[in-house]
RNA sequence: GUGGCCGUAGCUCAGUUGGUUAGAGCGCCGCGUUGUGGUCGCGGAGGUCGCGGGUUCGAAUCCCGUCGGUCACCCCA
């Protein structure tokens, strides 16, 4: 132990540059922005759930951090760190339930662990930005219509292509699956999941081989999962592969509602496509997915569904629906490939220059009085010749420099660095232009701003 | 957890069949220009060649191990 560690980079737990993390906190901005125009609460939850809880919950355990105190040498850990937010929801739900309104909504923005494998948009420690609604006994379908709407609109203040919202219903898959005399679907379910990677070729190979359907099954399936509509003509095609069930009528019906209430929204935004299914085993109804264009092999960085069995308090169930926006991943493409990056590396707007050692309170009032009216200013620590403290404040992209009056009868000036004009100022009047006020997300190729 | 590829300066990389003092571009610092940047010119700093062992007169280069990174599988934001 008394041998410095090596400093390296940690792999799948990604730390940005100040100008990357300006980058995020935007981005998170936006989320949170939105989340309370459509009325969700804010919510934070510890960062650690008793692990019974966690593992109970589904979810493949090995992915889960325990957490342990190195004193307690040889115990076993009781805490994990939670992997998502929809599990810490339902606990919390539960544990509040009596101080908290019905439907909850609340939104929820933290980090989350999972212990696995890193790759390319998959880390071990990345940010996820939550929205759920939780219901106290039942939860209205309008909540599921809804969501589809809010993703949009929540991809589209994002700074990333035009994204695509999928939408489907885990009882459409489980109610296809008992009309063929079917009772468990997950075998199925992990295959059609992998059609936009492996192809129906693939599928079938999967279906009929590791799943163990007879060819005519897997036929059906694949019809199935290829169906993908933006609008309502696949509750037609559905109906037209000749499968009947109770389970899978009241399926298509949900499903015909969510697609329906998203009819106002541009054609294509939001398309039913029957493949998705979301692996996570506690989605039992509506389900979403979202795919960005041109970043298809992404995945998915919006996505989510209904859950009615997670939850129970009293005696109730406490279903809920919600979404789960996959903020690293999306950060990890975008600003990681400098499609995305912020205008300056700093928040300062201005640096007010430091004529001599004599003119450090004056330099200060200045800076003081440009923060009074919200103009972020720092003062230059060091009266060097003003070619350099310009540079500083060039090469850390800050686009004003103020120069304080030499004498009685000089005023202040400041210099706009990009164009080299410089103007006499005064510190109490003197505003930049909006767009220098704060940094701003720039985006080249792809991404819209 | 399994398998493929890769580890040389802060960053991106070059380094011949093993050979003498390991290079380039960018970035950084200084000077030209001592109170007005960006261009240009000149100069400078910066390296346990991931780590450990082996082969050899000699290893960044070959071999073994190990650690780390990365991609794929699994699964997912």
């Amino acid at each position: 132990m008394s041998q410095r560690a090596q400093i390296t980079p940690l792999s799948g737990f990604p730390e940005w540059l100040p100008e990357q993390r300006i980058v995020e906190q935007m981005l998170l901005d936006r989320i949170r922005r939105l989340a309370e125009l459509y009325g969700f609460v804010p919510l934070e939850t510890r960062a650690v759930e008793p692990l019974e809880h966690l593992v109970h919950q589904g979810e493949t355990s090995k992915e889960i951090y325990t957490v342990g105190r190195l004193q307690d040498e040889g115990a076993t850990a009781d805490l994990g760190l939670h992997f998502d937010l929809t599990v810490p929801l339902a606990r919390y739900v539960q544990e509040f339930r009596g101080r908290l309104r019905f439907p909850f909504k609340r939104y929820q923005i933290q980090k989350v662990w999972r212990g696995e494998r890193p790759q390319d948009g998959r880390y071990r420690e990345f940010y996820q930005a939550d929205l759920d609604v939780v219901g106290d006994g039942e939860l209205s379908l309008h909540f599921d219509a809804e969501m589809p709407a809010i993703m949009h609109e929540l991809l589209a203040a994002l700074p990333v292509p035009t994204a695509t919202v999928l939408v489907s219903n885990r009882k459409v898959l489980d109610g296809f699956g008992r009309g063929l005399g079917r009772d468990d679907t997950t075998g199925i379910i992990r295959a059609l999941d992998k059609l936009d990677k492996i192809g129906a070729d693939g599928v079938r190979e999967l279906l009929c081989g590791e799943v163990g359907t007879t060819d005519g099954e897997a036929d059906r399936w694949l019809a199935l999962a290829e169906i993908r509509s933006p609008d309502l003509d696949f509750v037609d095609a559905v109906t037209a592969l000749g499968v009947s069930d109770d389970l899978l009528t009241r399926g298509l019906d949900e499903l015909t509602t969510v697609v329906a209430a998203s009819a106002s929204l541009p054609r294509g935004a939001v398309v039913a496509d029957l493949h998705i299914a979301r692996g996570l085993d506690y989605y039992t109804g509506t389900v979403f997915e979202s795919t960005i264009a041109g970043h298809s092999d992404l995945g998915s960085i919006c996505s989510g569904g209904r859950y009615d069995d997670l939850a129970s308090g009293g005696g109730h169930p406490l279903p809920g629906v919600g979404i789960s926006v996959g903020v690293s991943r999306l950060l990890g493409r975008f600003l990681g490939g400098g499609q995305l990056r912020a205008s300056r590396a700093t928040p300062t707007c201005v640096l007010v220059a430091l004529v001599d050692e004599g003119g450090r309170g004056r330099s200060a009032a200045i800076a003081r009085r440009l923060r009074t009216r919200g103009i972020a200013a720092e003062v230059f620590h060091e009266p060097l010749r003003f070619g350099k403290q310009i540079r500083h404040a060039d090469r850390r992209g800050i686009p004003f420099v103020w120069f304080p009056a030499r004498g009685d009868d000089d005023t202040d000036s400041v210099r706009d660095l990009r164009s080299g004009t410089q103007v006499p100022a005064d510190a109490d009047a003197w505003m930049p232009p909006d767009a220098d006020l704060h940094p701003a997300i720039e985006s080249t190729a792809a991404a819209a701003p």
